[in-house]
RNA sequence: CGGGGCAUAGCGCAGCCUGGUAGCGCACCUGCUUUGGGAGCAGGUGGUCGCAGGUUCAAAUCCUGCUGCCCCGACCA
């Protein structure tokens, strides 16, 4: 891609109304601009950050062989009126009326829809156990959005949901489940937790969250620096009431390993054992070998948009983003310094960057007619982890130069070892 | 919903106190000179000053009402 033809939007000064680092950057990168509160659009460069994102989910989500679907966002209210939600979820659930006044709202979440759906789709357990999964936007009217995508009211999610004919099964299944986020997060190449945590108004018996490490998170994390143990700090029982819980911090962990520490995090997965609760309440029976049962069911959620902004609070410096390679919306940018007077210049890129497409490296091409400076810049906050230069001054050496964006200066390699060294 | 703040060009801001019909920096467009870390000069585009009402000869400015946005809290994936 060229950068004279993608509309970049980035922006040099902070906007006014953001505040924590990943909302300034997503702006300044071009990410995304407002249009209400919690809602926003994603421009070019965070369109392609977000795909992929949801591009890793979705190849994980398949190899565990859950199949994709996708549901509306529209829901008819009645169905939520059925399982005595619409009440509990109140003013968070947005309903409105068609032109006949049915009621309808924008899904927040998605049990009731896919039980309801499964009651004609699912007839025997010989189907069993199956995940059905769609990545897909949601609606929730926070109180108060706030953060950028953080935490808007409008976001992409991946919620997964899966049937099995006993407990046993959706145990396996949830282990499935939970082996496939962790896949997910490590191919993100994020530094993330996973803690108990309160299953909330979803409902259901055991949960766990991921949550992403970081000091602008909203919700604490206690975990040992020993062992696995790892809670949501709400659910700390060691707590007495008003004492504060960073007082635990070095004392021994609950599960006797170790010391506790508490570090902030920002949710960004949530998985559930659901029980028996959308089946009974929805009436979702299935045949087994002896009559028929209500199926045991899990859900399962990514919140794809809100890893975006994770991911930036986790990977900054004071010049910009530093995306994890998994995440950058390029691979490589290749910055030509002053070719109006070199046509070499201009060649030289050409090359280089066929080279790299020839080789399915995705490469963003400054070509625009800019100082040198703008270019560096640009590509600096918007966070691509290598930034290929090519002007005149060592197109003569017979070298290119690579500068990691993490690295200071950047490092001559020979035209032969250009290739193995950004594949590396 | 309680508390606080803000609203003037795409972005960041000044002007408001003391009313006289809108300005600066960045960005954008043209030209020339420049060109390895956010260039210089010259010229230019762009704003019913959040909305509605009021006071006044005259309102960005004063008054009233409303709306939107941000922050803290409660709440929440």
């Amino acid at each position: 891609m060229k950068a004279s033809k993608l509309i970049l939007g980035t922006q040099r000064e902070n906007p006014a109304d953001a505040e924590i680092v990943s909302h300034q950057l997503m702006i300044r990168a071009g990410l995304i601009r407002q249009v209400s509160s919690g809602i926003y659009n994603w421009l070019p460069l965070g369109k392609k950050v977000l795909q992929k994102v949801e591009d890793i989910i979705r190849t994980e989500m398949n190899n565990s062989n859950a199949q994709e679907i996708l549901m509306p966002m529209v829901q008819p209210a009645s169905l939520w009126e059925e399982s005595g939600r619409i009440d509990q979820y109140g003013q968070e659930l947005l309903v409105f009326l068609d032109r006949h006044d049915n009621k309808f709202c924008l899904g927040p979440t998605h049990e009731e829809i896919i039980t309801d759906l499964c009651k004609n789709l699912l007839t025997s357990y010989k189907q069993l156990p199956v995940t059905l999964y769609q990545i897909q936007t949601k609606f929730r009217d926070e109180i108060r959005p706030r953060f950028g995508v953080m935490r808007s009211r409008e976001f992409i999610m991946k919620d997964a949901y899966s049937f099995d004919l006993n407990k046993e099964g959706l145990d396996q299944s949830y282990a499935i489940m939970k082996d496939s986020y962790i896949k997910i997060f490590n191919r993100l190449g994020l530094d993330y937790r996973i803690v108990k945590a309160d299953s909330g108004a979803i409902g259901g018996s055991d949960s766990e969250e991921f949550h992403v490490l970081a000091d602008s998170g909203e919700d604490l994390l206690a975990f040992s620096d020993k062992s696995d143990y790892a809670i949501n700090a709400e659910l700390l029982t060691e707590l007495q009431e008003g004492q504060d819980p960073y007082s635990l911090e070095g004392k021994q962990s609950p599960d006797g390993q170790g010391n506790l520490k508490l570090k902030k995090g920002i949710e960004v997965g949530h998985i559930f054992k659901l029980g028996k609760k959308y089946s009974e309440i929805l009436n979702l029976r299935i045949q087994g070998e002896n009559g028929d049962i209500n199926p045991e069911m899990g859900c399962y959620g990514i919140g794809a948009s809100r890893i975006v902004a994770a991911a930036i609070e986790q990977n900054h410096d004071e010049k910009g983003i530093v995306w994890p390679k998994s995440l950058s919306p390029f691979q490589v940018a290749l910055v030509e310094v002053n070719s109006k007077d070199n046509k070499n210049v201009k060649e030289k890129c050409n090359e280089v960057y066929q080279l790299l497409k020839d080789n399915n490296i995705e490469t963003l091409w400054d070509d625009r007619d800019k100082r040198p400076g703008v270019k560096f810049a640009d590509m600096e906050v918007i966070g691509i982890p290598m930034t290929i230069i090519v002007g005149e001054r060592t197109l003569e050496t017979g070298q290119i130069e690579i500068k990691k964006r993490k690295d200071e200066k950047p490092e001559l390699v020979s035209h032969q070892d250009l290739l193995s060294l950004i594949l590396n």
